[in-house]
DNA sequence: AACGCAAACTAACGATTGTTAGTTAAAATT
DNA sequence: AATTTTAACTAACAATCGTTAGTTTGCGTT
């Protein structure tokens, strides 16, 4: 529902009825409606953040950490891309747990950026702005929660595969 | 308001008091909360097909025909960043116009995808899966409006250049 | 000076929101 | 068999939603 509609779109009893119980049943499971936002998107940050930690800790050239990023998205966005719709969209609604989540994501975005800053000085990658291939790459890979239900037929590995081919050499010939 | 808090999140007494007047008063102006959500979509939908339209008609190879794609996606999302989040995120809430919204957006796409298989066939482009390659350039051009407010020393001239040599040339050297 | 009109206002409407209180039925534990 | 716990229910709450009705204000045109 979150994804379809957006989390301030979706009343608690839209959430009650697919799930066939009454809205105020809710409230044996859950705080408030922000707790159920709150889980989905903390969670998925956290499983980001360990991602690229063991990215990072492994003793690999730019271009295959970059790699693993890509897979690492893939991997996540296809087994829950609904989450990937609340995390991208709908994470300005968070209060408590705002700031945190605000935090994870500068901490992820600089993460990826050292690896590119690095790339470039061991001149495995154009010296270009850091900062738009930082964004260029990252906003396909943010996009991969609508794409991937489109595709189901197509496997992760391939999706991947093809995907760093276009966002690592680009598509000219 | 609509691109901090989406259109759903945003009451019409929010938008009063931005504008130093009372709810009722709005209705002075406007039908409705919806017909405010439909011109900004439905008017930039339109200047996104224009556009398309003038590079299509164009006689000129693929990768100049995508630059020029980038160089309109730069220039509409540089003059109409608030607009673009609502056309990338709120469409869902359009109610008349939603299945005009989902034919334009269709027949971008469309074109978009045509671009890039003539491309592969002149031999321009790398013989991979076209639907990845529009969905990776087109989720970066779609972010634009996230990013150019972050980047607004850049010029959108040199943005776009640099977003080519990305977008189509790689990152890796 | 008189008039018409655009655009503000106050007040209120019914509908819907997230949430709580109190109750009941079934399941799990003792 | 008795008791506690889980998880559903009905009913209702205060707050807020988009919107309408009716009124007032001030500017531009006659």
């Amino acid at each position: 529902l979150f994804k379809e509609k957006g989390y301030s779109a979706v009343t608690m009893r839209d959430i009650a009825k697919v799930m066939g119980i009454k809205a105020a049943s809710l409230y044996n499971h859950i705080k408030n409606k922000e707790e159920i936002l709150t889980f989905i998107i903390i969670s998925l940050a956290e499983e980001f953040i360990d991602g690229l930690e063991k990215i990072k800790s492994g003793n690999n050239d730019c271009i295959y950490k970059l790699k693993q990023i890509i897979i690492l998205h893939v991997d996540i966005s296809s087994r829950n891309t609904n989450g990937m719709a609340s995390l991208n969209n709908d994470w300005m609604h968070l209060k408590d747990q705002l700031n945190h989540y605000l935090a994870l994501r500068m901490e992820y975005e600089n993460s990826f950026r050292n690896i590119i800053s690095e790339g470039i000085l061991k001149n495995e990658i154009k010296n270009i702005n850091p900062d738009i291939m930082v964004f260029s790459i990252l906003s396909t890979l943010r996009s991969l929660y609508l794409w991937v239900p489109k595709k189901d037929d197509m496997e992760p590995t391939l999706l991947a595969a093809n995907l760093s081919e276009v966002l690592l050499k680009g598509i000219n010939k």
